[in-house]
RNA sequence: GCUCGGAUGGCGGAAUUGGCAGACGCGCAGGAUUCAGGAUCCUGUGGGAGCAAUCCCGUGGGGGUUCGAAUCCCCCUCCGAGCACCA
């Protein structure tokens, strides 16, 4: 009787095998080979784990025991992002206090998570709602602080009416919370902002040379925005004391700025507006902050533009004419000068405008096939196009028939000489804003005292607790609900000794992340966030794998952060991950799992019936790991199915000692192993999934005895995947070591992994017509000679001329005809 | 609107990067086994014509380059993602 594959009793029994020999424990200190395998860690809800999670786990947990089986001494530590809105969010609609219920998720999670078989180091946790991490959450502020890199400041910012608090603007996604979809408005609040402009550049910069996935890193270009421009001056007539700044990316189109238009934030609006025009202004300036930033930002048709004539009359610089400014809220003050020069006939905000209130247009780019005969006072269409090598100027004095890109040069370049301007590049990124009005976080460790203004928590004094406040609902004060804790808000100033007040928000959860990878290794020492020497030995990351959603948030911030320590002296790197690869997205029958729909797939469900490295797998084959798959219930039975016949290839049934039976499966399993390596170490899962079936539907075939030499590199190579039948297996070849504790990993043959004997395409006039078997590296003549003697071929031939033979060695011949 | 992906059998997906399209798996059909269902095993499975050998068509649509195109180029359609009054 044949004996049947039974994954529930083979998991647990390796499960507790594991355990008991501490498998996965990292000797910290003393690994030869470390190799740092990371994956982001989940924030631990109630519902559980979920498939999402399972699919990022696993395509990390492969890699990890993929470099564990090639002789690394691999870290793969985990970890819960237990703080911050969404866990709290959850604790209010649950009644809940989360100080109950984060402990409650975080067990469950965990045992969810050892069920899977992921290799983690369970000695080295981080949580980082403990004091002893967010201890040092609050030392990193206190340094960024001491850098000037953290500043407080009053400033408009987005606020989430639902959640009740401040969102940094990567948190804002279509103009809603990403956590509760309720439309952002906006607020004047004091809030903390950490500097990541000051970075810009280098966080660009960097991008040319760290291993990421590329589509990430575009992702991160887009989001910091670079342009190139000037900044220019304007004069305002009768106001010597001010000059209006603006920047422009189309200096080129100078002489075609018709009038300005300024924010309705702008600090000159007042003092320049001319009386008559005062109250019309007011008004409308009035209006314009009233409304909420989504609404101010609904651009194009959505919302016709509106403006008000300031009065007042600057100089264009280059052509010494008198232009109207205008007040706009169609400007914004977050970018550039909070003023632009507007050029109609080059820029469509501009156009519309312009048609709106009648203000003049005037065209100074054309196709340079125009430029011949061009009448400079004729009417002319305006034209939105990109600056090209095409175009010249006209309109424009000295400048008439310049190429626009060079014109960009020139007139920034006559600007500089002039001292009205010069070459400058903006950014699209802002500073982030880290400050939360709300209780599920690390207090911010500031005390504000009305002598000393605000003084820094000294570092001995670390950490500030998080109080226990049994009413933690956030409210519409915009005040965090630790101004309740009577207890915690009043405290003596560390300067001078007299009351003062705690700051009374909490950090942004983003914040907490930024830097949970640092502290992996160290997490048994209280006295420092991170050690050096561990992190010489361990870090940057090696492999960093995870979802994409994080491109400007998480990853974003944690290479600012790593920056930031590293030019403090913290740190001996600057970029945190030496290789980031994300993962796709798992949908369900073509369609988005979501709770709405009722169509999310629940692991454990999956797991009780066919076991942890029957899911683990199944989540591998559905299709490329870095684009994701489509979960269909029935498709897991062929990963089943393939398992039953591995565990039967090796239980069932003697094998025989030696060598591969025959040259061809000796070959056939050096070219799977070939194939294996090299799809696993590119992340292609699925292909070296199907690689693994091909080789057993090859050596199953005909019923014969198999041979231990050709089961046992299968066995290794399906650990990665399924690493608990795998062990099973391994133990049953006789094997007294765990399959991960050595360089199990089966090597390959260059030679053998090619066959000696290759099919060769035969096509006439460029159609196939036969295949020829060949010796590898066969001759054109000798292929020639096979491919005629085929009867299909001599037929397609029909005693015409050969006139032309395309040959491609081990590939095809093709024999052209008149 | 801008930027980037993508479209291949009934389905998920392969294709050595310009060289036999459809690997592998699911599903389906036929057969074996079974009292039966399930499970398992064999065989077949892009479409069309043919008893057959074989032939023709075929990778969203149209054009092009090439001895040869799923793959490269141009135009179009549809789907997805990110950004969006960023001057």
């Amino acid at each position: 009787m044949a004996e049947r594959y039974d994954p529930g009793a083979v998991e647990s029994k390796w499960r507790e095998r594991w355990e008991d020999t501490e498998l996965n424990r990292v000797d910290i200190d003393g690994a030869e080979h470390p190799f740092y395998n990371l994956m982001m860690y989940p924030y631990p809800s109630a519902e559980g784990l979920h498939v999402g999670n399972v699919y990022a786990f696993t395509g990390a947990d492969i890699h990890g025991r993929f470099k564990q089986l090639n002789g690394n001494d691999v870290f793969e530590p985990i970890g819960f992002d237990a703080f911050g809105i969404h866990s709290e969010n959850f604790a209010l609609e649950q009644g809940v206090h989360p100080m109950e219920l984060i402990p409650r998720n975080i067990a469950n999670f965990t045992r969810q998570l050892k069920r899977m078989g992921f290799m983690y180091d369970w000695y080295r946790v981080v949580d980082v709602t403990q004091p002893e991490y967010y201890k040092w959450t609050q030392w990193i502020f206190l340094q960024l602080y001491k850098a000037k890199l953290a500043e407080r400041r009053k400033a408009p910012v987005n606020w989430c009416p639902s959640c009740k608090t401040v969102l940094a603007n990567e948190q804002v996604i279509d103009g809603r919370c990403e956590r509760c979809s309720t439309e952002v408005t906006q607020r004047y609040l004091d809030q903390w902002f950490f500097k990541i402009t000051d970075y810009a550049q280098r966080l660009l910069d960097n991008l040319e040379w760290i291993d990421w996935s590329e589509s990430t890193k575009r992702l991160q270009r887009n989001w910091i925005g670079r342009s190139e421009g000037a900044d220019l001056d304007f004069k305002i007539v009768g106001h010597p004391e001010y000059t209006i700044r603006v920047f422009t990316t189309r200096p080129d189109t100078l002489f075609g700025a018709t009038f300005m238009v300024l924010a309705p934030e702008h600090p000159f609006v007042d003092a320049i507006t001319v009386k008559k025009q005062r109250a019309t202004v007011e008004k409308y300036v009035k209006t314009a902050l009233a409304l909420d930033l989504v609404e101010r930002r609904k651009a194009g048709e959505e919302r016709q533009k509106t403006g008000v004539d300031t009065g007042a009359v600057a100089i264009n610089p280059a052509t010494g004419e008198e232009i109207p400014i205008w007040v706009a809220d169609y400007v914004l003050m977050e970018y550039g000068w909070g003023a632009i020069m507007a050029v109609p006939a080059h820029d469509e905000r501009d156009f519309e405008f312009a048609q709106q209130y009648e203000l003049p247009i005037r065209v100074v780019v054309i196709p340079a096939d125009q430029y011949e005969g061009f009448d400079p006072s004729a009417e002319l269409e305006a034209a939105f196009t990109e600056h090209t090598e095409d175009e010249v100027l006209v309109n424009s004095g000295v400048f008439d028939g310049v190429p626009a890109a060079k014109a960009i040069k020139e007139i920034t370049a006559w600007l500089e000489k002039e001292n009205r301007g010069n070459f400058t590049v903006n950014y699209r990124i802002h500073d982030w804003c880290i400050s939360r009005q709300r209780y599920w976080g690390p207090p911010i460790p500031v005390i504000h005292c009305e002598k000393c203004g605000t003084v820094p928590v000294p570092e001995e004094d670390l950490p500030v607790l998080l109080p226990f406040v049994e009413n933690f609902k956030p409210d519409e004060s915009g005040v965090g609900p630790l101004a309740r804790s009577e207890e915690f808000l009043h405290v003596e100033c560390p300067k001078c000794g007299g009351a003062a007040q705690r700051e009374t928000d909490v950090s942004d959860t983003f914040l907490d992340s930024a830097w949970y990878f640092m502290r992996y290794p160290s997490t048994d020492l209280q006295d420092r966030p991170f050690d050096s020497e561990r992190t010489k030995k361990w870090l940057p990351v090696d492999t960093y794998i995870g979802g994409e959603e994080h491109a400007v948030l998480h990853l974003m911030y944690s290479r600012f952060i790593t920056m930031a320590l590293h030019d403090l002296g913290h740190l001996p790197f600057e970029e945190p991950y030496k290789q980031f690869r994300k993962h796709g997205l798992i949908v369900r029958e073509g369609a988005k799992m979501s709770k709405s729909r009722g169509n999310v797939v629940i692991p454990d469900e999956y797991v009780e019936k066919y076991g942890a490295d029957t899911l683990r797998t199944y989540l591998m084959f559905l299709g490329p790991y870095e684009e994701g798959g489509d979960f269909r219930d029935q498709g897991i039975t062929g990963i089943s199915r393939f398992f039953d016949r591995v565990w039967d290839a090796v239980v069932n049934g003697e094998l025989a000692d030696g060598e591969p039976e025959t040259d061809e499966i000796n070959h056939k399993l050096h070219a799977t192993i070939k194939k294996v390596t090299g799809d696993i170490s590119t992340l292609q899962y699925n292909t070296a999934i199907a690689a693994m079936m091909e080789y057993l539907n090859v050596i199953r075939a005909g019923g014969r005895t198999l041979r231990r030499a050709e089961v046992q590199p299968l066995v290794a190579m399906v650990a990665p995947f399924a690493p608990h039948l795998a062990e099973e297996l391994w133990e049953r070849l006789g094997q007294s070591e765990s399959i991960f504790s050595g360089h199990s990993w089966p090597e390959y043959d260059p030679q053998l992994a090619m066959a000696d004997e290759v099919d060769i395409a035969v096509q006439v006039n460029g159609r196939f017509r036969a295949t020829v078997k060949a010796a590898r590296g066969a001759g054109q003549d000798e292929v020639r000679e096979k491919a005629l003697a085929e009867e299909a071929v001599q037929r397609h031939l029909d005693d015409k001329e050969i006139k032309k033979t395309i040959f491609v060695p081990d590939r095809l011949i093709n024999l052209l005809v008149g």
